[in-house]
This record gives C-alpha cells, sequence and structure tokens, in this order.
DNA sequence: GTGTTGTATGAAACCGGTTTCAGGAAATAC
DNA sequence: GTATTTCCTGAAACCGGTTTCATACAACAC
C-alpha cells in the first residue's frame, strides 16, 4: 500500500489553498506569514477556511530558502551521555521553542571528525545560530560558521575564537569547594578531572585548584587524572602519609562517578576514610554512601542564557563579547560530614 | 561589524561555482548529486576544483525541496532526561549518520501539546522517516504522518496505529527478574513502576508481572506506583508480614532511583532488609549499597534496528508490520545476593 | 468632473538547488 | 559517405514558498 521510496508528492500545497480559495499563492502567502494586515477581512477568511479544509501545512523548508529565515538552532554537543550537556540541552530547548526556534541536536562523541562533519552538516541545513560544546578543533570551519551566524560558546571556550560564551564560574566554584572541605576539617585534598585534552573549563578548574591551594597553607593539595590507572593512583593517595583528613574534589560528574567506582574496588570506606566533593550535582548523588556533597551548576539557566544570548545576536546586537559567569550552589551530603575522628 | 539581524546572503552558491568553472549550473548539479558518470573527466575536474576554491557547500535545503529527500529522520522522545531515551537516541544518531542520515530529536517533557507542535514542526521540515518514544496522543496527526513517511515505534505501542515496534521482550524480562528473585531466596515481591499513564512497556511488565506470580505459588507479589506516596507505602510493604523474604523489582530506572531514595529514608540497611532488582542499567547502580542487581536492555541495537527497520520501509519494503523484541541481560549485583539469613 | 491617495490583489521573479529534454559532438555501424 | 548510436552538456521548467512591482478599484480632496 505504502510506498515511501517514491517521495510522495500528495502533500498540500500552497497552491492547492490558493486554487480553492480563489485567490493568488501570494494572498496565501500573506496570510501564512505576518503580513496578515494587507488582507482584506473576506480574503482572509476563504483562506482561512481553506486551509481548514486541506488541513495545509506551510513547508519550513521552502519558506527558508527565501526567507533566510529557518527558525533553526543547531547545538554541538561532545558527548550526550554526559548528564551536564543533556542538562543544558534541555534549558536550550525549552528557550528555542519559548521563542518559536527548534533546535537541531548534534553529538560529536568526541570524535574531531565528526566534529567537521556535524558543522558542514549543520551550516548546509542553513540553521540561523550554534550553540557548541565541544573541544572546537576546526577552529577555521568555526570562524568561517561564526562569520556568517551568532555562535555561542558553552563551558568550553575555543582559543582565537572571538564569541559569547556561557558558563559556570570556575574559580569561584573551586573556592567555595575547598572553603568547604577545609571548614570540615579535610587537610589534604585531591583534585580528580577528567584528562586536559584542552578542555577550557577543566584547565580553568585545575589551575583556580592550584592557585587557590598556594592560598590556602594548611592545605594540599593534589591532582589526578582519571584513567585506567585510577585506583592504583587513588590508592597511592590513600596510603601516603598526609598533612591530615583526606578529601576528594570531582571536577564535574564522570570524575565522581569513576571515583567512586574506584573507592568502592579499594573497599574504601564511604566516607568515613576520605571525604568527598564533586561538581555538577547527578541524580544518584544522595544514594551513595551518606551521599555526596555537590557543586550544582544552574544548568537550566546556563542553557536558557546561551540561547538568550544569541537570540539577541540575531536581533542585530552588535556589542562586544560577552562572557556569562553562573554561580555554583553547594549541596551538602554525607560525604563531607566533616572528621571529627 | 556582524549584523545578522538581515540574512547575509553571502554564501556561495550552485551558480557562483557554474560561472567560476564556466560549466552550467546542471553540471555542478551532477557532481553534486550522485550522477558524476555522466560527466567527462574534464568537466568533473573543472568543477571540483571551482568547489575547492570557492569552498561551496550545496545548501540541504534548496536540494530536499525538489528531490524529496532531505536525509532528515525524525524523533520524539517523552523525556530527554530518561537515560534510557538517551541511550537509544544515541545508538539511532549513531546508525543515522552511518547511512548519511541527521537525526532530529524533540523532546516533549511529556506533554500532550508539545507532541503536537512537534509533530507538526517534524513534518514542516519534510523529514523522511519518524521515531516515536513517546505517548502518542494525537493519534490522528501520528497516523495522517504516517501515510506520508514510514514510522517507527519504541518500547511504547500506540494504539490503532499499525507501524513497526521495536523494544524489549518484557514478558520474558519479567520472566527473568523473577526466576532470579525466586532463585535468591526471595518470597514477597513488589514491583515498583512509574504511572501508567497507557505506557504500553509499563503496562505489559506489570501484566506479566502479574500473570507470571500466578504461576509461582511459592511467591507473593504485590504492585505500587511511584509518587508522593512512594516512601510510606514502601513502608507498609515493609512492614507487612509476608510469606518470606522480601524484594523489590523496579521496573525502569526511575522507579529505581525513587526506590532507592525511600529506602534510605526509611533508613533501611540496604540491601539486607530488602533485596532489589532493577530494569534498565544505569551506571550508578553498582555504587548504591552492595550494587543494585540490573536487566540491562540493549539500548544501542534497539536504536540501531529503529533506524534500520525505517530505512528498510524508505527502500521499498512494503511488508507486513514488524515487531522486534529484544531480550534483557542479567547483570547480578549485591542488591540480590540470596537472602540466608 | 478630474487628480490624488490608499488599499487589496495578482503576475512574475526569485531563493538554490534538481531534473527533463533537446541538441551537438564524437564514435560506431552500414 | 551517410545513418545511427552514444556521450556530454546546457536551457528551462520545476520544487514550494516569499517578495517586488504593477494595477485595479474605492475613497477622498478640490
Amino acid at each position: 500500500m505504502n510506498d515511501f521510496s517514491t517521495a510522495q508528492r500528495s502533500r498540500v500545497t500552497m497552491l492547492d489553498v490558493a486554487e480553492h480559495a480563489k485567490v493568488s499563492k501570494a494572498s496565501v502567502s500573506r496570510f501564512i506569514g505576518d503580513d496578515r494586515a494587507l488582507l482584506s477581512d473576506a480574503t482572509a477568511l476563504r483562506i482561512e477556511q481553506a486551509i481548514a479544509e486541506l488541513g495545509y501545512r506551510p513547508n519550513q523548508m521552502a519558506r527558508g530558502l527565501k526567507r533566510g529565515r529557518t527558525r533553526l538552532i543547531g547545538m554541538l554537543v561532545a558527548d550526550i551521555r554526559n548528564p551536564y550537556s543533556i542538562a543544558v540541552m534541555h534549558g536550550v530547548e525549552t528557550a528555542c521553542r519559548q521563542h518559536g526556534y527548534s533546535l537541531v541536536v548534534c553529538n560529536t562523541d568526541r570524535d574531531d571528525e565528526q566534529e567537521r562533519q556535524h558543522l558542514a552538516l549543520l551550516r548546509s541545513y542553513n540553521i540561523e545560530g550554534l550553540i557548541v560544546n565541544t573541544l572546537g578543533h576546526h577552529r577555521d570551519e568555526l570562524r568561517e560558521l561564526h562569520r556568517e551566524m551568532p555562535l555561542v560558546l558553552v563551558d568550553r571556550k575555543v582559543e582565537q575564537l572571538e564569541s559569547d560564551l556561557v558558563g559556570l564560574d570556575n574559580p569561584a566554584a573551586v573556592e567555595m569547594a575547598l572553603a568547604h572541605l577545609q571548614e570540615r576539617g579535610y587537610r589534604d585534598v585531591l583534585l580528580v578531572t577528567e584528562p586536559y585534552d584542552g578542555t577550557s573549563s577543566r584547565i580553568e578548574r585545575v589551575s583556580s585548584f592550584k592557585a587557590q591551594i598556594e592560598q590556602r597553607p594548611t592545605l594540599r593539595g593534589t591532582l589526578l587524572e582519571t584513567g585506567s590507572e585510577l585506583t592504583a593512583q587513588l590508592k597511592t593517595f590513600l596510603e601516603m602519609p598526609g598533612p591530615g583528613p583526606k578529601a576528594l574534589f570531582c571536577a564535574n560528574g564522570i570524575a565522581a562517578l569513576a571515583s567512586t567506582h574506584s573507592l568502592r574496588e579499594l573497599k574504601c570506606n564511604l566516607f568515613e576514610d576520605v571525604g568527598l566533593i564533586a561538581l555538577d550535582d547527578l541524580d544518584w548523588y544522595p544514594l551513595v554512601g551518606s551521599g555526596i556533597t555537590a557543586l550544582a551548576q544552574p544548568t537550566a539557566e546556563i542553557g536558557a542564557s546561551a540561547f538568550e544570548c544569541l537570540l539577541k545576536r540575531l536581533r542585530g546586537d552588535d556589542g562586544p563579547v560577552r562572557t556569562l559567569d553562573f554561580s555554583a550552589r553547594l549541596i551538602v551530603r554525607g560525604s563531607t560530614l566533616g572528621n571529627s575522628r
């Protein structure tokens, strides 16, 4: 019965409506668009009825062609399975819909080649703006795209790309974490981060950590990257004599997951042997041991304001590049209950 | 410098390429499309060079207009923050890319009105096929869409909609869960599910559960829906005298999250007071208590085969409606370590 | 009555591609 | 040598809309 291999040309088109209402295509177009005021009441009514009777839906592709406005926003995401990305994406999508835009999400799976392909793709679909949450290699293509449309970076800076940036105030978040750990009596802090690989937010967190540690003489700070050696390296840290109670500071949700896994492998007594504070607040944090203390990012706000940035630019805002830093919120749980032993 | 409010008409077009290569638009089009064989080597070379020099990228919107092929697949997702949906979506996207298609994901946030809007949207963008993982109210619009393009349901049936369905073999999964619980010595099983709300997979799991319980006289089975009363109801279950050791069977990841939360609120000793097995395998399951036993769904396969279903239809397969049931995989962890007390 | 303005409409060009069709050049057949 | 076929190419129509421009008609001023 259905044969979809031959493109079905059965859809109702503007011409059908025009004929049915005994008017010209131009009038129907005016009715569809924002020029309804130009039409007489009688004509408008006839068109309205024809549209209803035929069940006409304008073809956005065709509209976008001449008009240049596709109402499409593109988003490039490094890892769609990262809860942070999902949360931001959700915020972006909600904002998009509220303003009549739609979101095309492209997941690069952290792969440079896929990033390139997706960029070409988004461009070929005439998106009006781009939100980028990837490493942003292919700088040239990004810059070229940026000449054609506004672009907002989320969480990750891209060098030599002058564009708006929305993300977390990383130094403040690190400060918040260290102050909390110190207050709770921890003295020996291990920062666990995913490999840098050029991700600016990771680098910022690490350098803020280093700087802050310098200013807190009572604290000792160490760095560790996640990877196959994580468990062994964690073991070393835990066994190493130190200035006092030990705590982990996981620089994002992935690091928190990996670290908790490793601590369990080490039969570590969560969280009496070692404290833990993590950036991001994932829904399972409360369930592990006595609960993981978190620095929650306002992901919905970050997503929404990324879109609003884009919208401003689309509406002609030609001001200097902006950077929007949001603050993390501390949620204290059992993993930093203090070390009163 | 940049003014994006006036659509930039600066992009290189096919005509530019044609003039630069001193050929006609038609030849360039042949080069771009799959008709390259029609061109002489000399012409092809000139076009190739012109494209490279000008940095030309064909406009997919324009191509789709005449051709009817947009290479776009739409996916309607009920809740983008549900890990199951994300995982399937990732599978779909990977398969799409491998076949030169792109995926437009629409998140309905479980809202009927948004579902309707998104359906209209996807249609207006001339997608070639649709993957649906929502409640599928708006049956009429879905049916209408289905007349125009192939449609595959994922996880959730939609009544009176004859289309391919990809999902889990729910009866087998329930059987697997109950057999495992029984073998481990549990006798009093509580099925925790999200409210039915018409979701076919939930209903199937519940009815399979009821049927299976009937056939296992040594087991007692009870039902519970998640909601604000969950903790109190769970308390009742735990305190109620029963035929033997108690266990929870969470019908999906969300139910598992909620149940674990409640068990903790009840200061329940995970998982010595009560066993737990959950459908879906989320990355934090190993971290809670002694680890949560899971029935993992092959989400990547489900996603991939949803797309392949679509592709077959797009290529003209006109056969009867198919239903693809995948099997769950049991991953035993501490939460069903048996009840040897 | 004519001249001016304003409003409502349709014809046609256009957006950036694809596709049909016709024709010229080269190659093969007779 | 001409007839036929094959190969390559470009002109023009088309996809489904938007937009420009010209015009027909009514309303107003004088």
